[in-house]
DNA sequence: GGAAGATTGTTGTTGACGACAACAATTGCC
DNA sequence: GGCAATTGTTGTCGTCAACAACAATCTTCC
């Protein structure tokens, strides 16, 4: 292995199962590293795992998460305005808005200055709901610090900066 | 062709929609800037499209890649071998190489040792088709660089090391 | 003021993908 | 020799991105 990388990692993930290392067979992944997209796509599965795991309780998947907080941070926008700025489809967030209404977490308002549009709100139930979301999230993020080093998290974070 | 997506950074990203920056209206994102899982997800998206559109004239996505590349890497690996290695399901695999032998590029060819599995091959087609793949990949490789610098992807490469 | 065109939410379809479950053929174990 | 485990396969389910079409509603332009 030329690369110089990867020192201040646990070695073997045994139980978590999440990385299926090789088990004393070394095959040679070989080309693909050096491939940014494969390892990105590995973590982000990795990270997202996570996530659904540890927002396991409360039923609420990264994209939904990503919905509410939107939503609760900007309160009265329209599905375009989140759609747009979430990088979603607007045909898909009609269902990711569809269940978080049923759960009453959000509430579609008819615009009065456009009625084509609704304007998007948390419930008092979804504000409450979304502290607590907020906190496991927290929890989430941990995780990934245990994962791949404090210093390294927010490298990652300041690095991918400008697609957020 | 090659629309030589943002070589540095056009600050608004127009027609090709990748990044769906704020035109504007400065909404705030704000309580999903410093999640890890957030920044990770928006620039897979990111990265799996300049994949797939590089690699568009030849009509492979980035799975394929990955598994062709181990193959070709390893011949003779059994599907379960490949499937554990890349982190896919083995069920998932049997459709993409279905799908890559129907075209030519790869053969199973039944074991002598244990009948059960397949040994899994390039074949010559299959070999310079990958030598081509390869180009194209770099090429896509380096659109990154473009996007987000030299320097930063050596350091993401480095951090998600033992995600590969 | 009204027709033509754009936007918003909605429904539906397609295809890639991860997660599971079940099954036949084969192998390994005891 | 029999029984559990493995391998490839088929199938289902749910998530997700990408499109296309549509009705209701603005906006624009004549």
């Amino acid at each position: 292995m030329t690369t110089t990388a990867a020192q201040t990692f646990p070695r073997k993930r045994g139980a978590n199962g999440a990385t299926p290392r090789n088990d004393a067979d070394e095959i040679g992944l070989d080309a693909l590293v050096g491939h940014a997209g494969y390892a990105v796509r590995r973590f982000q599965i990795w990270i997202f795992q996570d996530f659904v795991k540890t927002l396991g309780n409360v039923d609420i998947r990264p994209t939904q998460y990503s919905v509410l907080t939107v939503i609760g941070a900007n309160p009265g926008l329209s599905q375009m305005a989140v759609a747009k700025h979430l990088g979603i489809e607007r045909a898909r967030l009609v269902h990711l808005l569809d269940s978080l209404e049923q759960r009453r977490l959000v509430k579609r308002v008819r615009s009065k200055t456009d009625r084509r549009s609704h304007a998007l709100h948390l419930t008092a139930q979804g504000e409450t709901a979304l502290a607590k979301f907020k906190r496991l999230a927290a929890e989430h993020e941990r995780h990934v610090e245990d994962r791949i080093g404090k210093e390294n998290r927010e490298q990652l974070l300041r690095i991918l900066a400008d697609f957020t």
